[in-house]
DNA sequence: CATGGGATTGACT
DNA sequence: GTCAATCCCATGC
């Protein structure tokens, strides 16, 4: 990944970041859905300012910014926009592509879509704890890396944020269109509840 | 120093 | 569909 990368406005990388890949040790799988988050908006940690909890959110891009969630999940995002602005991009779920196997272990699972199909799954299949915090994503021990090129022209499809109560409208969520490794889908027939609504064709 | 809420998940009804 | 688990940290007294 290009250093400049993480420094564009965070609602670009949060698209662009689809079909990439993070890898931590033996693990590693394709990004299908992210969130933006922007310090300009109430849903967003680094809302409240500049804290000891947010720093890592308002320093250099491309570092990881992982906090633990309801107690018992670590979430992992990508610091974006330049030193000085709060935003993060939330790594919200993978399709597995390497050490499965141990994946399954860790996550106690055997589908493979129950091994990544959540922030909070994601960081366990891939053993991402919160002492990762602050590490750089382009130098490990995680990394994220460009698409491979079977992922080069994945369709994004945009839609609203899960999970939150405040700014809840903001379409910042993407997807990979039709990923069945995505998080929260109930595969009822017809419209789903925060099912993708428009579709940003790549290039 | 005490308190409350949260970018979730999985078990159970 | 409902709900508890569990911990970090911001906020307020």
């Amino acid at each position: 990944m290009k250093p400049e990368f993480y420094s564009r406005p965070v609602l670009e990388v949060a698209r662009d970041l689809i079909g990439c890949v993070v890898s931590h040790g033996p693990t590693s799988g394709v990004i299908v859905e992210a969130e933006a988050y922007h310090d300009s908006e109430p849903a967003c940690h680094a809302f409240v300012g500049l804290t000891q909890r947010t720093q890592v959110l308002f320093g250099p891009p491309g570092r990881a910014y992982v906090y633990r969630s309801y107690g018992i999940h670590a979430l992992l995002n990508a610091v974006c926009e330049p030193e000085g602005v709060g935003a993060a991009v939330l790594i919200r779920a993978l399709e597995p592509l390497r050490g499965v196997e141990l994946m399954r272990a860790r996550r106690g699972a055997d589908r493979l879509e129950d091994l990544c199909s959540g922030p909070g799954k994601l960081t366990q299949a891939l053993a991402i704890e919160l002492e990762h915090n602050g590490v750089d994503l382009r130098r490990g021990p995680i990394r994220i890396s460009s698409r491979p090129a079977a992922w080069r022209d994945v369709r994004v499809a945009v839609s609203k944020r899960i999970g939150i109560t405040k700014a809840a409208d903001l379409p910042w969520r993407f997807t990979a269109s039709g990923s069945r490794f995505v998080s929260g889908l109930r595969a009822k027939a017809g419209r789903t509840p925060g099912a993708p609504t428009a579709v940003t064709p790549e290039k």
